[in-house]
DNA sequence: ATAGTATGCTAAAACGTTTTACCAAATTTA
DNA sequence: TAAATTTGGTAAAACGTTTTAGCATACTAT
């Protein structure tokens, strides 16, 4: 029971050098020591299974290696999917994601971004809505802490940002749906939606214009459910759901209607979640690439974090439609 | 630009009083300070905006306040349920969470968990397989760290342990299919299962006896896909999936086949994840308290950590039998 | 031979807390 | 009134690293 912790000390009297030395090589600053020092450093570490103390090591570099990771709704895949993507990436280059979930209280999101900086991130990642709120933007310029916000950015904000292209996938589902004859579409979608959900909506009104029946729904199967109503006293024939969790939800909804997809109705959803393919009949979407737009955001980070002074960017990854069974011509 | 860090020596100049009477107070140690120091220490703090660095803090405590949770799949909507559990009560404590994916190379595993360490985690949330790996419980040992595991307790373990009533649930399920007049059954799970998965085997093997054909299948849509063509062949009438994704996967295969659920087949899942509702047919399955197993687990493991010696508890939640549309009495 | 320059290494400061051990003054007890 | 105790506080050590500044010694060039 007697665990002596084993530090640099230890390491440096076993290797016959200083802790200086010992610190410097196994930092990899190697070159202005000797062939025979490096070894014997070497030896000693792997003879007392040393590892450094994160916190020591911390409080003298400011560096955590840490990313904290703001989602809404982690049980939504999309946005499983999306963490995988960002932590396969941080994790490569030795970062640890910390993942915070918005789940309603969005409100508090500022409170969670205090916490975050307090854990001494490195930076942040940021998929969540509230990011509107101005002072959580204050916060994070007066540490100088560096963010990417994901499919929120406004034109003004000076960040870096990825997003998908919302407006193209939007655009994508009402000429696809166009195409195959449908004159009036609905679009559900919430009532005071984020910047990436408008974006959706406006490249699909930008080809339907005035022959829109617009629905309001959280984007939740709820959502969706509670949308139905409004839709089964239209003449519309094709229903564009801002997300995939709402297009469920009008699956469930136009069934308890009675309603046929997709002989009575067409629909097609957004982003491409797993599901999709096994509901029935299975969901024509807008894909995102959800994984790569985690990965994206992780890299254009740790570019960041290299090179601070870089001008802020922005990415904007392409969406694709794929066509699953959700969707008929209408004759 | 010139921020300079504001530290306790900071506040304790402004308060005209030592460091470590800020720092006690600060800490709540207030019984040996007057009304007059309190006051001040905490206009002090508050005037200049102090808290207190979080490495320095740890450095000297060696307490990070930090959790460690490990999953095999979080795009697996009910380990993002579990998730969210466990956060519930460990955001309440003041504690965070930081959660490692093992997708797929669980063979890392013992990786992951010796960077967890390295990291300063207070303890462990596992909630993945390979726990079976011994180096990883000696670690553990090693470090006296503090670990919850759930769903995966052998009997030989000292260890806490929370988990849901695996063997009930297969038994639940295979009841309620017997007594529908369903004679012979077929279960998918995959060939070297885990403890909670062989448990719910178990627990269905109890009733079903010989009538039982085993089909194998990883824990996933691809692994239900990947079973039907056995069970077709045979001439059961229901099936029992060892977890919802794979029952999600039987949909797509038995309809690729043709066979209609559940007039063909009868099926019933396990777990109780969101897709359930607004699959079709929604699927009847054995749903487990999955958020309160997270909360469970987060409780369980702050009582540990509050009071190392006592006795290693185990936890059993019961779960229940939906019922839905996927099953049919057989006439 | 002398100045200059690599080469190989180290002592000590710094990071910002908590904790331990102790002290002076005021109050109580005998 | 002397001794003991309580009250209100502090100085300094400790935590385990990285980094800064510098120091011999040996080699090179003039």
């Amino acid at each position: 029971m007697n665990k002596k912790k084993i530090t640099i000390k230890d390491v440096a009297k076993k290797a016959g050098l200083s802790i200086t030395s010992v610190s410097q090589i196994l930092n990899g600053n190697t070159q202005r020591f000797s062939e025979k020092a490096i070894k014997k450093v070497y030896a000693a570490q792997k003879e007392l299974n040393y590892v450094p103390d994160f916190f020591a090591q911390r409080m003298v570099t400011k560096k955590s290696h840490l990313i904290g990771v703001l989602v809404p709704d982690i049980s939504n895949p999309f946005f499983a999917q999306l963490f995988l993507g960002i932590q396969d990436i941080l994790n490569k280059q030795g970062y640890v994601a910390l993942l915070y979930n918005m789940e309603g209280d969005e409100k508090q999101e500022s409170h969670y971004v205090e916490d975050l900086i307090r854990r001494g991130v490195d930076g942040l990642i940021i998929a969540s809505s509230a990011f509107s709120d101005q002072s959580i933007y204050q916060a994070l310029q007066r540490e100088s802490l560096p963010m990417i916000v994901m499919d929120q950015k406004t034109e003004t904000d000076m960040v870096d940002a990825v997003q998908a292209d919302n407006y193209d996938g939007g655009k994508q589902a009402a000429l696809y749906l166009q195409e195959l004859g449908h004159k009036k579409a609905a679009v559900v979608l919430p009532e005071n939606p984020t910047v990436n959900v408008r974006k959706r909506y406006e490249g699909f009104a930008s080809v339907y214009g005035d022959e829109l029946l617009v629905v309001n729904g959280e984007l939740s199967t709820s959502g969706g459910q509670g949308a139905v109503k409004k839709i089964i006293n239209s003449d519309i024939t094709a229903i564009f759901a801002i997300n995939d969790l709402i297009a469920f939800g009008l699956y469930m909804g136009l069934k308890e209607a009675g309603k046929k997809i997709p002989n009575d109705y067409s629909v097609v959803g957004f982003d491409d979640i797993s599901p999709c393919g096994y509901v029935t009949p299975p969901l024509t979407t807008i894909a995102q690439p959800t994984f790569e737009l985690g990965q994206e955001a992780a890299k254009m980070l740790m570019g960041r974090l290299n090179s601070p002074q870089k001008e802020p960017e922005e990415k904007i990854l392409p969406v694709k439609l794929v066509q699953r069974f959700s969707v008929m011509p209408l004759k």
